[in-house]
DNA sequence: CACCAGGCCCTAT
DNA sequence: ATAGGGCATGGT
């Protein structure tokens, strides 16, 4: 099956990607909306959404939803904020490592969009707390590099429609850019959140 | 009351 | 290399 045939399928099932996605896929975005997207990319790891908006909710109204502001704020401040996202005291860290390597080792978001992105994507999973699902998150949404984002839908997807055997990371990344045969950031982001859009549904 | 959700890390085979 | 346990909350 052609892979471009696959994402029209999903985009004429679903539409334009909506609710959380519109942030997510909105082009292009301020700052602050690429600063809302790293942090949302850590509270979602192993979360459903409803929870996410809480915590994202609890920063918003103290002011603390930024990089400077987490990476200045109390630790316990933080875990109580982000409590309904779950496994805070984890999450806390992993925003506070991540706000420490963007502001402080890169120089802020600007800076850190305009490095090599290979190089930046080593880098990010070196922190403790990013893995590849989340650092290509960061890397797609918020910087705006083409790399095709792998989660679990996209595997059970893959699976259902036999589009390969081997469901690793690399391999499935692999499958879908040179599938589509072009790096388009645009298209990977608004794909990618149709295939979890799709498995949400059915 | 059970089970689930855009993961990730650590440890033991 | 790969499997399993731990992290934690709110929704269904």
């Amino acid at each position: 099956m052609d892979i471009y045939l696959l994402y029209k399928t999903l985009r004429e099932k679903h539409g334009k990607p909506s609710g959380q996605w519109s942030l997510w896929c909105k082009r292009p975005k301020t700052k602050r909306e690429k600063e809302t997207v790293i942090i949302e990319s850590v509270l979602t790891q192993r979360a459903n959404w409803k929870n996410v908006s809480m915590a994202v909710a609890n920063l918003n109204n103290v002011g603390l939803l930024g990089l400077r502001e987490i990476l200045s704020a109390e630790n316990e401040k933080i875990q109580h904020l982000i409590k309904p996202s779950g496994f805070y005291k984890t999450k806390s860290i992993r925003l506070k490592t991540l706000a420490e390597f963007i502001v402080n080792r890169c120089g802020g978001i600007e800076k850190t969009a305009n490095l090599n992105y290979p190089t930046l994507r080593e880098q990010l999973l070196a922190l403790k707390g990013i893995g590849n699902e989340t650092a290509d998150d960061i890397l797609l949404y918020a910087f705006e590099k083409p790399v095709f984002v792998i989660d679990e839908y996209t595997r059970r997807l893959v699976k259902k429609l036999q589009l390969t055997d081997n469901l690793s990371y690399k391999h499935l990344q692999d499958f879908f850019e040179n599938g589509l045969g072009r790096k388009d950031y645009a298209l990977y982001q608004d794909f990618h959140a149709l295939i979890v859009i799709d498995g949400k549904s059915g």
